[in-house]
DNA sequence: AGGTTTCACTAAAACGATTAACGAAACTTT
DNA sequence: AAAGTTTCGTTAATCGTTTTAGTGAAACCT
């Protein structure tokens, strides 16, 4: 590989000369800097990141971690998307992303933290892992600057969905159809999870709609086959729900599985209700009725603010940027009376 | 950041033995080991990936381009579990994966090579982009060891699904159920496509049925909307087709709509056959009929491959590698006669 | 006692860049 | 014309490692 030292010699200057023409600083003499960068150009130079990277203290590399134990990351359609949306955006500031490996059993493995230390990462992302883990909270407390996708911790910076909007609307058009007995198989606990519980019960309450328990299940997210046989008690129930709501796409899928072995129809007998707007949805008949995420804008909040944190630290805040998304009418809600 | 500088004026021995102690070289007494293994790890010494890298000329950490001009890169089901198993794999060697790239008009960008060369990746693994690009084309000659999937050049290791396999199993599969009547959308040019095409005809052949022109159709892969067009047209044809093969599942379910919307039921009416097998797919009723491939192998033999062409050059072929998935028996395939 | 091995460690160069400090012309001032 | 300023480069230190060659002391042999 062509270095600056091979540049200099080619050239008859110094290594510091050439540097300075790459790097366009004022004190090289225009024809000269011309010189040299045509030289540069000539010999297939390209800058090595390590070295630059040891005098900058700079990687322009992010870390991502991005994996929950059941490493369904990638695969995760609306995680995929912010991730994608995130790489788009700090590629344009010229950054580029390195997963932090996951893999809590591979021999001679570190933590995130020092493995993140070890590749000398300007800044993180993290999202959907468990934000409780050790590791994931040392990560956190550490001087990287760090951004969380849908969880909240104090003292770092969060891009979250509107979750509480996200269920108004939900509930709002689902009662504004005219249903009453609404069932709700909500995810794991977590914070997002409660804020959509409470939002859940409250709006309802205003519409002077009451849930029962036993309406109220907890199935894991994305675990089609959790709410298949969740929806299967649910539709036991002596008092049948006329609507579901599910913790998000993956799981309403699992459900209206349950209903059509039950014999049942969606959404004539029951209707069935989604969360995050996965991509896929909208190519599938019937239309599943979502909270879309705006996963695109959550991911270039993520980058920029990942960004501001590491390129101006002294003016930037660390603060929760709320993303709103849009409900999804599709053809899964009956509309009643 | 605490440096192997600190752990010698700390432990009294120079900067030699200490990196010789931490890398286990023979020539460094036993209990002096122990003693700036202790204090390293007192200290919280965490190596730099960017220095060792100089010095080795191995910096353990892998290009990824994934994408292709449409960006469907992560969000694509199908390669995103490839690149999740990939992923997996090479982590467990100590590699860590970082993309290359690939917003063609972000200002200041270079070619892949050259920031695959600023990053000084050991090795680069190719998926779904547009494989006579001249700048993939360029990656791929350059000296830097590549791995590709699922598209085959001369002296480059590929790692490739079974289309002969996955096409005869289709057809034959198609056939045994009665169909005469067999159209087929196809994606895009390609080596792919084309092994897939002449497979189909030269199967059906075999089996006596002669596939008319009109019956020939093409539309991009993963083009829900183009494959709900096509299959308008196939089915307004005189002599409608009795089953239509879809270029993957997500043009299937595109082509499903339009057999829907023109008030013609799946299977009843059309057998619908897509290929890939992703994951959602499964749990979304009518299960498709389709050819699933085995993503996780294909990450497990690129990951496997590459990394043989990185540390054993000597000793390692170039060479193809093929591998098989499976029919994946749905209910969008009608028994005719 | 002198010579040879072995052992345990050090010195120093090198990887490829950046940058503060310095220096020699050349050009302005007064 | 002496002094001050620009202008354009160079020198040398440095980042954190690895590695080759070398060193001195102890231990072994004869």
């Amino acid at each position: 590989m062509v270095s600056l030292k091979d540049i200099a010699s080619q050239c008859n200057v110094s290594v510091a000369t050439v540097s300075k023409a790459l790097n366009d600083h004022s004190d090289i003499g225009a024809e000269t800097k011309a010189r040299i960068r045509r030289t540069a150009r000539e010999m297939g130079y390209v800058p090595n990141a390590a070295a630059k990277s040891m005098k900058t203290n700079r990687t322009h590399n992010l870390g991502v971690l991005f994996m929950d134990d059941a490493n369904s990351g990638l695969q995760h359609d609306f995680f995929a998307s912010v991730l994608e949306s995130f790489k788009k955006e700090v590629e344009r500031e010229g950054y580029d992303i390195t997963f932090i490996s996951n893999d809590r059993n591979t021999p001679g493995r570190t933590s995130y933290l020092n493995h993140a230390r070890y590749r000398r990462f300007d800044g993180i992302i993290i999202a959907n892992v468990h934000f409780d883990d050790p590791e994931v909270v040392e990560l956190v407390k550490s001087d990287i600057p760090v951004v969380t996708i849908d969880h909240i911790y104090n003292d770092t910076t969060t891009i979250l969905s509107d979750n509480v909007d996200g269920i108004n609307k939900l509930v709002d058009f689902v009662v504004e159809n005219g249903h009453k007995k609404i069932a709700y198989i909500h995810g794991a606990d977590s914070s997002v999870t409660r804020t959509r519980i409470i939002t859940f019960n409250k709006r309802l309450e205003e519409h002077g709609i009451t849930v029962p328990d036993e309406y109220m299940r907890e199935s894991p997210y994305r675990d089609t086959h959790g709410a298949y046989e969740t929806t299967l008690e649910l539709l036991d129930l002596p008092e049948r729900p006329t609507c579901i709501f599910y913790p998000d796409d993956y799981a309403a899928y699992g459900g209206m599985r349950a209903v059509m072995e039950k014999g049942l129809k969606v959404p004539d007998d029951v209707s069935v209700v989604g969360f995050d707007g996965i991509k896929v949805a909208r190519h599938i008949r019937p239309r599943l009725t979502t909270y879309r995420q705006d996963a695109d804008e959550l991911g270039l909040q993520a980058a920029k603010n990942l960004i501001d944190l590491i390129e101006r630290p002294k003016t930037t805040l660390v603060k929760q940027v709320v993303v709103k998304g849009r409900l999804l009418e599709g053809d899964t809600l009956k509309k009643l009376n």
